[in-house]
DNA sequence: TCAGATATATTTTTTTGCGATATATTAGGC
DNA sequence: GCCTAATATATCGCAAAAAAATATATCTGA
């Protein structure tokens, strides 16, 4: 399913997840198996279990998602849900993103014009 | 200068820093010095040399870029410069970079107006 | 009944980032 | 003529981060 990323792709991807988590986690509480998968399919990148859990531990020290186990389902899950500190954090995280990647832009970009002309 | 950043701004910062760092040589060859500062400048983020050297030693064995020292001037100085294959990988990186951000947005935009509406 | 998927972790290993350090030349202020 | 700050290149080693491996257990379907 995921073709083993580059280590440039790698960093790429680590350095959105906080982010990207964050967003899915503001459709909803969500448990992290499904989370996992969610993050997976929507970036196109494996996320390991032991890169999630240590993410998802250290949103709650800051108080960021809070967990709540759920026993009454077929099976027992954690379920994580945004707190309105979270959801603060989320504005402000897409917001220096969208700023970081606007400016990034007006670099990238036209090297990259520059070098499409010729081989 | 800059404000000590954030580690999720770091990890923002060092995923996009190859594709960065490989733009600006698109410009022209370019001694590490001065490209500390630019990169500093377009990014806003601190780039230690113990960073960018070994990054660029990395891009030379790869042959993503070659050295050439140059003792004519002043001040002894080591010019990098973008080989065809570098050229041929920062299209690709900004590539891969442009489909992967034009795919996360799909999941933080809407995400983030979500929650804008409540407090 | 047995394999594969679901589910939540932790522990250990590996990788990486970068602070600290080393070295030397030059420009400018006093 | 002396000292500081800036210019310039680099490596080493540690701390932190990432991910592979491991542990455990239940559920589903062939």
């Amino acid at each position: 399913m995921h073709t083993d990323p580059s280590p440039s792709r790698r960093r790429l991807f680590r350095g959105s997840l906080e982010v990207v988590v964050l967003a899915l986690l503001a459709d909803g509480r969500a448990y992290g198996y499904a989370l996992r998968q969610q993050v997976e399919q929507q970036t196109g990148q494996p996320l390991p279990f032991g890169t999630l859990y240590p993410l998802l531990h250290r949103f709650e020290t800051q108080g960021w998602i809070t967990a709540t186990s759920d026993t009454s389902g077929k099976r027992p899950r954690k379920y994580y849900e945004l707190t309105p500190a979270g959801r603060a954090s989320l504005r402000k995280a897409a917001a220096d993103w969208q700023a970081y990647l606007a400016r990034l832009q007006a670099t990238v970009l036209p090297a990259v014009r520059r070098i499409a002309a010729r081989g």
